[in-house]
DNA sequence: CTGAAAGCGCTAACAC
DNA sequence: GTGTTAGCGCTTTCAG
């Protein structure tokens, strides 16, 4: 059992094992290629035997940049981001990278402040799910600076980085026309956080498919409390014009509703048809099952992490960028119970 | 705008400009008592001035610890442990530390192995959720090397740390005791991974209770798929013993056995009663609401980091560490409609 | 109470 | 190809 606090070897000893000088031991840990085949051999030799690891402090502070990389989510604590970080944290794991995980709360400063303080702790990028609104470029001056950054689920706003986004437009009007073939008329589309851009976008598309198909749109937002649903949804099954179908944009609207309409005794589907923006475990627990616009925070995290690890690999090896890339990944509409008689998929 | 990959004022210029020695602005900055407050005033105005912040890598370099804690929880992705680091993270942040989270994927190797890296790195503390085993003390050896470690949720075997545990036991016989005073006389309970502290644990209560009661346990394990308890539930249903109610062991086997349930048009609690250990967000939205044994994720954690942070402060100061504390935490039954008539609460 | 010197382990730049 | 030198920015000694 070696112990990971006894002083471990520098290389100045496996130096003196292996007979040569100090800077070929460091060119063998850095892959440096004028290193002749024998010589290295023999380094390696030594460095298994002395189980020599590289000093992660001494390299910093020599200007190299630290082998972790930075995840910054809105909310660590909501299973889509946690999954995310949770393959993130995998992937970087499997490429010899820590990862510094951080909540920022759904806040901008919060998150800008962060990022400089990753940045100053050099790591080697970061990946970025943004809470900043359009216009803020405080991220900007982060770039350029040795330090990759790959956007996933939003852009950045200004910032020309790789980013991976999902089809937030077209999974909301695949859910609409899928509600106006089950012969739904007036749709109602709630939510919150319309200044988000995932969810601008899904209100896009619900206002285009709507607009597509000759229909009134109508809009609540800030239903973001479970009193607010059930206050939104009793006027609604009052008012004269009353949804036959609603369209919920965020997961935590589609639970307030469930419960709502469940407390209200309005039956799914006949007397109301739900369809939820993304999908949950328990959607298919629930009765009747819910039908969701379903995103894979698995894929989201996976792509921008290969992403990333380009970057970092190009930079290394001095590469000027190459043009930043768009990724965007198609949602899958996962249709259960909520919006009419229909076979049952697994999921 | 700063740019904080600009070279950063070092310790020399701030000396330089409060015309004072290098080794008192070091004073300074690390709160040494021996400055005069004259003196003290100076360099802080200097400090202010400049932007000065202390450069991680040096200190470290000089065997100094890292402004970082690591946190290592046996999934991310579940929402229980991704609420965990959510709150480590922070707390962390409020307290000037950065946090590194790893998923160990509950495997044991690869918590020694990465518990070993961050040690490696310097982290200040530790927060570990472990997977290893009874007898396996391989996080030993990381103790008392200034090392600051708390165990939360599970205890960390052989290892004397402070550690933060939830009354499993206590809260499995109430659970138990609920479903007797329904009038339940075959209570069956089911889950998986009973090697788990946790899981033993409850499974302890679960005996107890039912011995105290003068019942026959009937214990199933292995139950972690939605196909196994598909069929034990089958299997029950024909036996001729079949039990009239079921204690989940975990979060998974619930889910599974409301989808099971439902597919075989078993009601629930008529035909059948069930309760399940761990709480979750759509608990009342089933249908019925699922009656549960609740942790406090939030609070688990809160209390892990205030011991770590003590822990932390106290080797700073050369304290030699206080006897571990041993914290156990209350769970508290959520009483809905899935054993029975009652009045439903409220979360 | 304050400062000067030494060096933590590494790598960039230059010699050979 | 390979070795030598000179710091990176800080804190630990040890003088003053």
């Amino acid at each position: 059992m070696k112990n990971p606090e006894a002083r471990r070897p520098t290389i100045r000893e496996v130096a003196k094992l292996a007979r040569v000088g100090l800077m070929t031991v460091s060119r063998v840990t850095n892959n440096h290629p004028s290193v002749r085949p024998s010589t290295r051999k023999k380094v390696e030799a030594a460095i298994a035997q002395l189980g020599y690891q590289q000093n992660e402090a001494a390299r910093l502070l020599k200007g190299q940049r630290a082998k972790m990389i930075g995840l910054i989510v809105p909310d660590l604590s909501d299973i889509f981001f946690a999954s995310c970080a949770h393959t993130v944290q995998q992937i970087a794991r499997a490429h010899g990278y820590m990862t510094l995980v951080v909540s920022s709360e759904r806040d901008a400063d919060l998150e800008v402040q962060q990022a400089e303080l990753m940045s100053s702790r050099k790591v080697s990028g970061l990946l970025i799910v943004t809470s900043t609104l359009p216009g803020d470029d405080r991220l900007h001056h982060l770039q350029g600076t040795g330090l990759a950054i790959v956007a996933f689920d939003r852009p950045l706003p200004g910032l020309n980085t790789d980013c991976i986004l999902v089809e937030n437009r077209a999974g909301a009007e695949e859910a609409v026309q899928h509600l106006i073939q089950h012969g739904h008329r007036r749709i109602a589309c709630v939510g919150y956080d319309e200044k988000t851009y995932t969810i601008h976008e899904r209100i896009q598309g619900y206002s285009a498919q709507m607009n597509a198909s000759g229909l009134k749109t109508q809009i609540t937002l800030e239903l973001l409390t479970l009193d607010g649903v059930r206050q939104w949804l009793i006027e609604m099954m009052a008012s004269k014009s009353r949804p036959t179908a609603i369209f919920s944009l965020n997961h935590r609207t589609s639970v307030f509703l469930l419960k709502a309409l469940a407390e209200q005794k309005v039956r799914i589907p006949e007397d109301m048809a739900l369809i939820g923006f993304d999908d949950f475990d328990l959607a298919d627990v629930v009765t009747p099952p819910l039908t969701t616009v379903a995103q894979s925070p698995v894929e989201l995290a996976r792509r921008a992490m290969g992403l990333l690890l380009e970057r970092i690999q190009n930079q290394q090896k001095g590469a000027s960028g190459a043009s930043p890339a768009k990724i965007l990944l198609p949602t899958r509409l996962m249709i259960r119970g909520s919006c009419g008689p229909h076979k049952r998929l697994e999921p």
